[in-house]
DNA sequence: GGACAGTAAAGAATAAAATCCTGTTTGTAC
DNA sequence: GTACAAACAGGATTTTATTCTTTACTGTCC
């Protein structure tokens, strides 16, 4: 049981995944309720190396977190805005408070900071439009140092996934 | 046990979700290994009646899948990219068509209909720089009917949760 | 008020799964 | 060939999920 032994912790450095690994990623990506016999018979081995590998996958974070997905219609979240933020001031200080801000705001599920025109790409979900609004008026241009928004209505999603390995 | 007998399948209404109903999703977005025990201690009830609720999640088709989130870094894709595409011609069959090749396509691992100068905005992820431009030149362009297309890069995820209720 | 139906939950029994332990196979260095 | 380590199989043990049975609560009808 070489992997159990590793002691490796979370850093930011690649892992080594070889084909075993890959499978049973792919499919703890797309089903992590799946059990580790079910997997064991997709990938041609017993129990115990399995096992032992999602274990290993785990405690080296490449596996960083187990999930339930929601259907956001069914939550009464059937709006998605892609929202582009710039600020007025860009300095540290005032980074690290629009961060927190957006850290407070349930709606955003998302938030990337990129290059290009906009500083910030926000993925928010709202019940409707009135609701979007209010989050857009009330809550996001709180922020004293926000400079322009702009808003991108999401009007269908065609791809989901998670598996990306 | 109402819920339990409630046939309730997997379409597009929204449904009713009391307090209960809501802790356990926001438990279970955070962490879908926890166990129905340690759910059931936190929102203050048996295994039973957590267990039963969660199994008309599961039904109802509020908790639509449970899934393994993968540290992007660690698996060398670490590089994000924002892609927003437009099509020449936007007939319902060339809609569809391209929808396929997305589909086919591993590195995009989401993909939106959009409001606003584009027609789609897609998640890519990619090894590196070249890795990308490889995905750019050869696959994403290969679709005959692409018109414009514009990539923004993700310089770093400052919020990424599941939690939307 | 009291019987009744419907709903929600508790507690215990059972089934299934995860986890751990022991030993075997395989490949490699010496 | 022998020693050693990695990877694995099979089974024992522990933990968890699931089901079953019983109890408590709520509102309605008579």
């Amino acid at each position: 049981m070489a992997k159990a032994l590793k002691t490796e912790q979370t850093t930011n450095e690649p892992v080594t995944l070889d084909k075993t690994d890959l499978s049973i990623l792919r499919l703890l990506q797309q089903n992590a309720r799946m059990t580790v016999k079910e997997i064991a018979d997709k990938v041609h081995l017993s129990t115990t190396p399995v096992h032992e590998r999602i274990k290993w996958l785990e405690r080296s974070g490449v596996i960083k977190q187990y999930a339930a997905l929601i259907d956001h219609a069914k939550v009464k979240k059937g709006l998605m805005v892609i929202c582009y933020v710039s600020l007025k001031e860009h300095s540290r200080n005032a980074g690290t408070k629009f961060i927190k801000h957006i850290n407070e705001l349930p709606e955003v599920i998302e938030c990337y900071n990129i290059s290009g025109e906009f500083d910030f790409m926000l993925k928010v979900v709202a019940e409707n439009m009135d609701d979007y609004y209010n989050f857009h008026v009330n809550k996001l241009s709180q922020s004293e140092n926000i400079g322009n928004v702009q808003s991108v209505f999401v009007m269908g999603v065609l791809k989901h996934t998670q598996v990306m390995v």
